[in-house]
DNA sequence: CACGTCGGAAGTTAAAACTT
DNA sequence: AGTTTTAACTTCCGACGTGC
């Protein structure tokens, strides 16, 4: 089934129609994000609806190829009847495609299998695995989608395809199966971490163009070292929480020597380091506002920034980022110690290097500002935040190491309302596009990212899973006790599961969309 | 306004290259 | 043998021209 352009923009003006109403007019604070869309202080902005896939037959006929029109499956194509063609209206014949042409090796093999190494960790740990993959959000069917970086642990076969699991962390997640080979996910449930802040961010985002060489060059000798100085124990479950943005332009600091065949220590090492040298005091401030109010740690903010002015940046933040990667987890302590000596004697070298006589090191250290995207703390109900991944979905067959997604949900009930009536769900039915995609529709009632458990729906015949409304979920409940209601700026509206039922998708064509909306206080639009 | 032409962007797919 | 990458190949969008 086609859909023309009018078609299309009906359909976006009436999804964009329904996200109004189901839109809540809460600001929301964000934290200078950039890899991720912003929707803060208004409306969730739906893509514009211009660029979509464009659907062509498999072959055309020679009327239709001979003009350059576009054609259709019938013979006589409707074009044809149009023009009165029929007669001559057949598929026309394709060129054989040559043959014993040879091409060089292949280039993006390397290139992709590098950047996975920086992204993804050894660690057999299943809650440390953590890489990022552009996923898509934006609008259903056919309507335009954006890639949304996401953080997609791999999650280990014995325990996957349980409905409700526990990771070695404690975290609980539950399983959203695919059918038919699709790319099945699960949906992480923070567990709250009293008197404990997430110092490691689980990702950084890096701006590749500001990347220094002095920087490179402390990374580059911090690697060395560990490599002939630190034990592969030394690898702590915490580091692997480092991931990055696949996006091209948020990479993590390139290392200079990318060929080493055994480079998962080192990767990790590269990373935590990198997020060291890389952190801004500024992204740790907003942090912990985001921590619910750890005033001695806005103190100590506030010491670094006025001190800030006194201390190289590269060295200042090394600091302050070793500093709190020790509390944050003793077992970093040896590592830390190990990261410091090197980045300053390192630091030291470089400066020497890079300054002219006579200047000090403050005025001639040129080390640009980080640009961090945004830092993506473990989800916990102190950080509720708009940089969570709202919204998940990869293709299937093309991240192969993720099998499940590892994400942070709230639901707003909105979209279960405007699901369950019957006007809204005939276009939402309108929306779903052709026979290529099934839904898998997460409706929430309750004011926080509490889901519940999913089942089968008996009553689709395709491979969606729906929640079952009269079910209590203990998710979100920290030893018992209801968690208490809070601001949470971010909900899911749909995932789309790909492939349907029995129907055969070609994997060009397996995608996943969902829709977004912004909430606050678990509060229902009554409008 | 209808229709023809056509450059080239977008999409498809099969062979080559690569991995397991 | 299976998967991924590449590029040959096709489709058809959209700009433009022409004629009625």
């Amino acid at each position: 089934m086609s859909v023309s352009s009018e078609e299309e923009n009906n359909l976006y003006q009436q999804l964009q129609h329904q996200l109004q109403r189901i839109a809540l007019t809460a600001p929301i604070t964000t934290q200078g994000t950039t890899c991720i869309p912003s929707f803060a202080g208004s409306m969730p902005q739906l893509a514009p609806p211009i660029k979509t896939k464009r659907k062509q037959v498999k072959n055309a006929c020679v009327n239709c190829q001979k003009a350059c029109k576009r054609c259709d499956d019938g013979r006589p194509c409707q074009r044809c009847i149009k023009y009165g063609l029929t007669g001559t209206c057949k598929n026309s014949i394709r060129k054989e495609r040559k043959k014993g042409i040879k091409r060089g090796p292949y280039k993006r093999r390397t290139q992709i299998k590098d950047q996975d190494d920086k992204y993804t960790t050894s660690t057999s740990s299943v809650s440390s695995e953590v890489f990022t993959v552009p996923a898509s959000y934006g609008q259903i069917g056919e309507l335009p989608v954006n890639p949304l970086p996401i953080n997609l642990p791999s999650i280990s076969s014995q325990i996957f395809g349980t409905q409700l699991s526990t990771l070695d962390s404690g975290e609980k997640f539950i399983i959203i199966p695919q059918s038919s080979g699709g790319t099945s996910y699960y949906v992480l449930m923070p567990v709250q971490q009293q008197n404990q802040i997430s110092i490691l961010p689980t990702r950084i985002c890096a701006s590749k163009d500001l990347t220094t060489d002095l920087d490179q060059d402390i990374q580059v000798k911090i690697e060395s070292e560990f490599q002939s100085g630190v034990s592969d124990g030394l690898l702590l479950e915490e580091d692997s929480k480092f991931a990055v943005n696949k996006e091209e332009n948020y990479e993590i600091i390139p290392n200079k020597e990318k060929e080493k065949k055994d480079k998962s220590n080192l990767s990790v090492l590269s990373l935590v380091c990198s997020g060291l040298l890389n952190q801004e005091t500024d992204t740790y401030e907003q942090a912990n506002k985001e921590m619910d109010g750890n005033s001695s740690q806005d103190e100590d903010n506030e010491s670094l920034k006025s001190n800030i002015s006194d201390i190289p940046v590269s060295q200042n933040l090394v600091n302050n980022e070793k500093q709190q990667v020790s509390e944050y987890n003793k077992k970093n302590q040896i590592l830390d110690s190990v990261k410091n000596k090197i980045v300053k004697e390192n630091l030291e070298e470089s400066l020497k290097a890079h300054n002219t006589p006579g200047d000090s090191v403050k005025n001639t250290t040129h080390v640009e500002p980080r640009v961090y995207s945004w830092d993506y703390h473990s989800p916990s109900f102190q950080t509720p935040s708009v940089e969570s991944p709202l919204l998940f979905s990869t293709p299937a067959n093309t991240y192969p190491v993720a099998q499940a997604q590892y994400v942070p949900i709230k639901c707003e009930s909105n979209i279960y309302d405007m699901k369950c009536t019957r006007q809204r769900n005939e276009e939402f039915q309108l929306l779903q596009h052709g026979d290529s995609f099934s839904q898998n529709q997460i409706p929430m009632r309750r004011q926080y990212y509490e889901i519940s458990p999913f089942t089968p729906s008996h009553t689709n015949p395709s491979n969606a899973y729906m929640v079952q409304q009269n079910q209590t979920s203990s998710f979100y409940q920290f030893r018992g006790q209801q968690l208490p209601p809070q601001f949470t700026p971010t909900s899911l509206s749909f995932a789309f599961s790909p492939r349907i039922s029995n129907k055969s998708t070609p994997q060009s064509q397996i995608r996943c969309y969902a829709g977004l909306s912004v909430s606050s206080n678990g509060l229902e639009d009554s409008s």
